[in-house]
DNA sequence: GTGGCTGCAAAATGTTTGCACGGAT
DNA sequence: ATCCGTGCAAACATTTTGCAGCCAC
C-alpha cells in the first residue's frame, strides 16, 4: 500500500493545520479550491479519512453534523455547541486507565478506547439568545 | 403545545421499550409497520425526536450511523462497536460535576453535560476476524 | 369543527463509490 | 510503463420538510 505525494494531499493536510480549529471536510475543501479550483470534494474526503486512519490527523465525529479534523494528535477531549455545532478543545486528565478496567468488567467488548465530550453553548449562541429574549408582559 | 395521543405515538413508544436494547428509528420502524402496515418512516422519526426532547427517551447520536434510541433514561454510559456498530450500556460512577468543573476553567461555553463514550469490537465482530486469521507462512 | 398529526414524496445533508483518465513513481 | 490517485457524477444512508387530508380532541 504505497502513498503517492501528490500536490492535493499536500495542499490538504496544510490546510487542517492552517485552519487549526477542527475544519469540518467542507471547510477543508472551500480552503484547499482556492489553491486548486479543479480539486473534488471526493477528493479532500478521501484523503482525509485516508490520513486519520494513518494517524496524520484526527477525525472528530459529531453525530447529526460533519465530522470535523483535528490536526493535533496529542490525547485531549472536546466540547461541542449544541446550538451550532461549533468544536473546542478540553485538556484534561482522564484515569482512562480506570475507567476502561471498570468498563471492561461490564462487557464482552474488547475495548479500544474511551472519549469524552462536553455539551454547551458556545459564546456566540449564548449572545444570541440573550439578544432574542424579550420581556414578557403580562 | 399539545399532544395528541395516536395509534402511531403509543405504538412507537412501545416498540422501543420492547426492543430493549437501543433501537435505530430503521429498527423501531420495521418493528412498528408490523402492526401499523401504513406508517410512515416520517411519523417515526417525528415521533422519536419529539419523545427524546420531551425526555421520555434517550436519544444516543452515532457518528457515521444512525442515532439509536434508548428507553433508560437513568444516566449511564456506552459502549460502541468500531466496526458494527453495536451498543451496550455501561454503567459507572463518574464525578461529573467536577469535570465540568475543570472543563468549565477552559472555555467560555455554557456547559450543560457531558457524555463517556467507550469503543472496541464487540464479541461478534471478534469472532469473526478470528475466523478471518489466516496463518502466515514466511 | 379545528388544527395537530399523518403519509407521501421530494429535498437536504454528508459521505462513498464506479469509472475513465492523467500523473507520480 | 505501471497503477495509484484524481475528477466527475451518481449512488448512498439518514433525516427533514412541504403539503393535502385525516382524526383526536
Amino acid at each position: 500500500m504505497e502513498t503517492r505525494n501528490t500536490i492535493q494531499k499536500q495542499t490538504i493536510l496544510q490546510a487542517v493545520k492552517q485552519l487549526a480549529n477542527h475544519p469540518t471536510a467542507e471547510q477543508v475543501y472551500e480552503q484547499v479550491v482556492q489553491r486548486l479550483p479543479n480539486i473534488s470534494r471526493a477528493t479532500v474526503y478521501r484523503n482525509l479519512s485516508s490520513m486519520a486512519e494513518r494517524g496524520m490527523l484526527r477525525r472528530i465525529g459529531v453525530p447529526g453534523g460533519a465530522d470535523h479534523y483535528d490536526h493535533t494528535l496529542e490525547d485531549h477531549h472536546h466540547i461541542l455547541c449544541s446550538e451550532c455545532g461549533a468544536l473546542e478543545d478540553i485538556w484534561m486528565e482522564l484515569p482512562t486507565q480506570h475507567l476502561q478496567q471498570v468498563a471492561q468488567s461490564q462487557s464482552q467488548f474488547a475495548i479500544e478506547g474511551c472519549q469524552l465530550v462536553f455539551y454547551g453553548r458556545c459564546p456566540a449562541c449564548q449572545t444570541k439568545s440573550e439578544d432574542a429574549e424579550i420581556p414578557h408582559l403580562h
